[in-house]
DNA sequence: TACTGTGTTAATAC
DNA sequence: AGTATTAACACAGT
């Protein structure tokens, strides 16, 4: 499931691919891929604009354009990347964009919950979503602030977008792992020491998530079916019933804010 | 056949 | 106001 470092590894795949050109012709086959528009609206507010740049906005995949902006979220499955042509099979294809190179930007979606949006402008995003782990915002002061303020799961808190943009099931119980700490602690409980270990571990497993192009469990792919490599790395996602990686006890599977929920019932101790 | 998982939002409840 | 819970979306996999 994409999070940030999956997000970020499309994003780093496709950008030297499609800086600089057009979109030449957009054919959206699945009718509800666009979020926030009429599909024909959609359509000419992109077609023949220059992408500038692309980057990462949380979960979101942001195209520049010389006049506003194109947004995808690929949500549970989505899969973008610059195909030669069109594959044989459409059957899973969402959208595809006619590059003016004569390449394909291929939007795959199983599931297809993923989508697009055109914006003028990024202030509807930036006022809607948290900080990112990543930024410069993400800081000690700020963290501690704004944990010891709310009273809420740190799973829940975690997975919350409007505080924290970026991290999904796998890293939050990945970074609750990684400082010990159970996922249905209430966050105003934590002490300084800890939140001091969540932001390090936090920016650690990102970062070196990202370094492995993000985690495959099933359907993460990116740049025509390349898999992620953190997947070795993880330490309690996915891993019920085997030993913790620290102390041996076995790993449990549970459920903590309606998730799937991986913990080491010794280490993370509630 | 019925259930699960997964990101997000909307609706609802406390 | 802040927080938690559930359903809905759509589909493959079990």
């Amino acid at each position: 499931m994409p999070e940030l470092p999956e997000v970020q590894t499309v994003v780093n795949s496709l950008k030297s691919k499609i800086i600089e050109l057009k979109f030449y012709k957009v054919e959206l086959i699945w009718k509800r891929v666009i979020y926030n528009l009429d599909n024909e609206v959609f359509v000419n507010h992109i077609l023949n604009k220059t992408i500038l740049d692309v980057y990462r906005i949380g979960k979101f995949i942001v195209f520049k354009l010389d006049k506003g902006m194109m947004l995808c979220h690929l949500r549970m499955t989505g899969r973008l990347f610059i195909n030669n042509g069109l594959p044989n099979n459409l059957k899973h294809i969402s959208a595809y964009f006619h590059l003016n190179n004569d390449k394909f930007l291929i939007f795959e979606d199983i599931r297809k919950f993923g989508g697009f949006m055109y914006l003028n402008n990024i202030d509807i995003i930036k006022k809607k979503y948290g900080v990112d782990p990543t930024s410069k915002q993400f800081t000690l002061s700020w963290l501690r602030k704004n944990i010891k303020s709310r009273s809420r799961q740190m799973k829940h808190l975690l997975l919350d977008q409007s505080f924290i943009s970026g991290l999904g099931n796998i890293y939050t119980d990945e970074i609750m792992w990684s400082i010990r700490v159970h996922p249905q602690t209430i966050s105003n409980t934590l002490n300084n020491e800890t939140i001091s270990k969540l932001l390090k571990e936090t920016k650690n497993i990102l970062l070196e998530s990202i370094k492995h192009h993000g985690t495959t469990i099933r359907d993460f792919k990116f740049d025509q079916m390349k898999t992620g490599r953190y997947k070795n790395k993880l330490k309690v996602y996915g891993r019920e019933k085997l030993p913790c990686k620290r102390c041996k006890n076995t790993i449990i599977k549970t459920k903590v804010a309606g998730r799937g929920t991986y913990l080491c019932p010794a280490c993370q101790s509630f």
